[in-house]
DNA sequence: CATAATTCATCACCATCCCCTATCAATAAA
DNA sequence: TTTATTGATAGGGGATGGTGATGAATTATG
């Protein structure tokens, strides 16, 4: 069955259209012998015959009128997927990996733009941690990522895209029993992440003796955390404003002086113009807009 | 471009699934240079490389994950419509060609009846007169007519579907007039059909000399030019019951003995089983139901 | 670090398929 | 009858697709 090739179906439904074997094959560039072979053929793979004779007329079956109709809307999708190769611009499926930041940050902002500038480059994103997004780029994965945190990997070649300040937040009732000289836990992203690592610098700055440290692979999961009063984490000013100022969350320390870096990153030897264009448009973005 | 063949896109759907040529290979049966050579004549004909090396293994490329994104769905498609052969019942397109009369008595019915219990069967109506209906089941351009008047000719077989009464139908006011010893004109379907013949015969029964006579091609439009009032018609009772119980149309003389037979028809050497079936349960139908 | 295993490419060889030209048989039209 | 049209058939040449054996590059394993 899969021996048929694309132009079996195109000469049945050339036959169809035109009536008769000898119009098809001169429609199709070729000797009438050939038509009557294809139509063997294609009679072969299916297991059914679709025409049938009448005088000296070929007239199609009654099932073979069903596959005409068939193919008809299928041929002309086959036609333009495959023929979808001069049109100007790019054109495919790109991978992105982001880490839930960056997302928050400004990853709605580039899908926009790469819908609108090159409508034919389909975007299938994903979000993970740090390590994850380095491992997914180097095998391969992934096409682009966006990461937090500065990355020297050989075989990755990046741009930073800004960095986003870091605050100290609870909910407002932790904010309060820590004025009066609570130690609430810390909660924070896994130990490999780039924010945790971040967290105990900050952690340095404080005279206070670190707390229990708890962590959580997701940070909006965390912000729920704190929001319900189980402890302090630092977490980024972009993904925190809108609770800040609905007063489900509040400053509970000082804010620190480091901020988190973001990066967008390929494969070193990456060659694909598609890619190599997305990463030129979200070198171009900034976290901190 | 158009050599490609079905293989081909299976071939690349299954490198997709499973990641490397040589399990493609295994998937189907067959060996890993046989995959190499596939995906390198399928690049061929769509003219852009679809894998690119990474290590020991193939990526695919940006636009060829777009191509297998592409194809995913039609190939499900393809596959479905060419494999629909052992599928148990009737299938197919049977190119159904009627009278106006026979259409609005019995047609409904008919289509409902398949539709139901042949739900393979797809039916493609055209409306015509007898004339043309028969040179296009001869012709091949049909398979099987409903028509009026009794047909013999070699070639095709007759079933009598049943007869419909006749009557002379005019607007109201047309009939007032009549009675008052108007001679309006008599409108009727054109020389050649069946229900013009026996228009002329029932012009016999009546006393009066036969008046002009007008033709038209479209029953429905008939029916709407004598209730405008523009002359007298020779009617069935199936197509002008509502419009008699409305008002809109009144009998002006009185009906004649003859009925107009209708039958069912297909070519006499037909051997499509599918085709036999509809006129067996076409034979079954009754216009006088 | 050396060995083994995996992955895909290449090669030679063979079978099959596909297309062409030339011709024939059947039917329809002149 | 003659002519034209339609599709089938036959033979040969060239392309295509398949296999098994082998090789190069990379990755896993001891």
């Amino acid at each position: 069955m899969n021996r048929i090739a694309l132009y079996h179906l195109e000469t049945l439904l050339w036959i169809a259209r035109l009536g008769t074997f000898a119009a098809a094959a001169e429609r199709l560039n070729t000797a009438q012998p050939t038509i009557s072979a294809r139509v063997r053929e294609l009679e072969a793979q299916i297991g059914y015959p679709l025409f049938r004779r009448e005088g000296r007329r070929m007239l199609l079956t009654v099932r073979g009128r069903q596959l005409v109709s068939d193919c008809e809307p299928l041929w002309a999708a086959l036609e333009r997927t495959l023929a979808a190769d001069g049109l100007s611009g790019a054109r495919g499926i790109v991978r992105i990996g982001t880490g839930e930041i960056a997302a928050a940050s400004c990853l709605p902002e580039f899908v926009a733009a790469v819908e609108r500038d090159l409508p034919g480059v389909t975007l299938d994103i994903g979000i993970s941690l740090t390590a994850q997004l380095l491992q997914d780029l180097l095998g391969a994965t992934c096409d682009l990522v966006l990461l937090a945190g500065p990355v020297a990997s050989p075989g990755v070649r990046t741009a930073s895209i800004g960095a986003v300040a870091l605050e100290w937040l609870g909910a407002p009732a932790t904010a309060a029993a820590v004025a009066q000289g609570s130690q609430p836990p810390v909660w924070s992203l896994p130990r490999h992440s780039p924010l945790h690592q971040l967290m105990l610098a900050a952690m340095e700055e404080r005279p206070s003796p670190p707390p229990a440290i708890r962590t959580c692979n997701n940070v909006r999961t965390l912000i729920d955390i704190v929001a319900a009063g189980q402890g302090v984490a630092l977490l980024p000013e972009a993904m925190t404003r809108e609770a800040l100022a609905a007063g489900r969350l509040a400053r509970v320390w000082p804010s620190p002086k480091g901020r988190i870096e973001f990066q967008a990153a390929i494969r070193a030897e990456e060659s694909d113009p598609v890619v190599l264009e997305l990463f030129r448009r979200a070198s171009l973005l900034r976290m901190d807009g």
